[in-house]
DNA sequence: GTCAAATAAAAAAACGATATTTCTATTGGT
DNA sequence: ACCAATAGAAATATCGTTTTTTTATTTGAC
């Protein structure tokens, strides 16, 4: 049925440097996490612990751990004594994340709007210079230059609504993101910095300069309703095939 | 500082019957998760492995594992080397569930209104019956009676969203509200079926069978936002004795 | 007397072995 | 040929110990 190849997952005491600091848990869980998010493991496919525990060369109760610590963002599932599975992906399950991330994106942008101070403008003026040029300059297609545009057009998003104060807002609104992020790699495979999104983004940023938060709320919403079509079309192609 | 005492919490092997078909994980999971939202586990007490393997008299990891879980919903936090705590509870804290919560709750209302079917209603029909009936006949403060209208208050608002299908919304809101709880449990010792809502009920069950979305949203919300200034005074007072 | 380093105690994290359950393939009956 | 029962294999869940880290205490220098 689902693959289970992971041969891109290396042992975690090879991945010397900065994994020293954290637990062996988090190590594994944020290996785990890369790959599921990546699409790398692929969805509804099982998660062996006895599998895992060799290939990361760790015990089996911290792959266990490691795996449980996924259930908070949802990406991945577990049942009964029936282990663990990497999440699935559909259409359906799409547009509804896309529908509460519009909804608690939407609000975050007015709290920052109304909340935000000097420090965070600035913040948020530095984040979309960053997207900016990324999206105006470079050409966009290289990997590397793509996984360089995904980072900066997060942190673009995250300075956006970095004034707002509700925690659970925030944390919920970033499992969202994580999820989107996780159809785009699955759904679309030549990735490419998409340039048609930069007047989309300068139109976000100069509506909550101008402190406009209902136009604000608007394009944001807009904007993260755009990215449905283009999943869907995608994702039931693959769906169909498989 | 913060009390361990654990004396209310039972080995595990000991609760027969309904306990044998689920896992271990799962009974010390619910064990911890009732002990915290009931208030019996204090905010920000520490919840040493070594203590809990010894009272539910299971492994370690099965321990771990089970407070992993707890995670999820947010109900421990844990940090680096430093263990599991349960959650802390604060003014602020609560203002931002209440908010959160209203969002959903009133967007998970709309859709219901919009897509609900006769089974929806019906089902709906009976949970509020079942609340109405003990909110108006029952006396009030014996524990169990209490106790029994929290289950049908409960299962009158997860009536009413019932015909949202967004999993995603479901799952957020229930998370909320079971954190809203553990704050009436926390900040309020002397509990009693409270009359006053009945009303408030009567007037959202009105608006949604009458299909009036604008209504049930604006009364869910204002329900909702009701329990603010009660926890406030309360926990505040608490704040300042602790 | 105060601060800091060294040491001891406590707790968390990690491990790998064992027990239990589920899944799969094979056999026997109708 | 097909279904049910059963034995074997695979995988999960559980356990208790070992290792590592943190916290508390003591000791010693200034």
């Amino acid at each position: 049925m689902q693959g289970e190849a992971v041969s891109f997952l290396k042992d975690i005491n090879d991945l010397d440097g900065e994994s020293q600091s954290r637990t062996t848990i988090e190590a594994v869980y944020e290996a785990l996490r890369g790959a599921i998010l990546s699409g790398e493991i692929e969805p509804e496919s099982r998660l062996r612990v006895e599998v895992l525990r060799k290939t990361f060369g760790v015990g089996a109760s911290t792959v266990r751990e490691a795996l449980s610590r996924l259930l908070v963002e949802n990406l991945v599932t577990t049942e009964g004594q029936r282990g663990f599975r990497a999440a699935l992906v559909s259409v359906a399950d799409f547009k509804n994340i896309v529908e509460m991330r519009a909804l608690l994106e939407a609000k975050a942008v007015r709290e920052s709007i109304q909340k935000g101070d000097d420090e965070w403008e600035s913040a948020f003026v530095a984040a979309h210079h960053r997207l900016a040029k990324i999206e105006t300059e470079m050409e966009g297609r290289e990997e590397q230059a793509v996984a360089e545009w995904e980072r900066r057009n997060r942190a673009f998003h995250n300075a956006m609504i970095g004034a707002c104060t509700n925690a659970w807002l925030l944390n919920f609104r970033e499992i969202l993101y994580s999820h989107s992020i996780r159809y785009l790699h699955i759904a679309i495979t030549d990735r490419s910095i998409p340039r048609d999104v930069r007047s989309e983004h300068q139109a976000i940023f100069d509506a909550v300069i101008a402190r406009n938060a209902d136009l604000a709320e608007k394009l944001t919403i807009e904007h993260i309703y755009r990215s449905v079509p283009v999943i869907e079309a995608r994702l039931s192609a693959l769906e169909a095939k498989g």
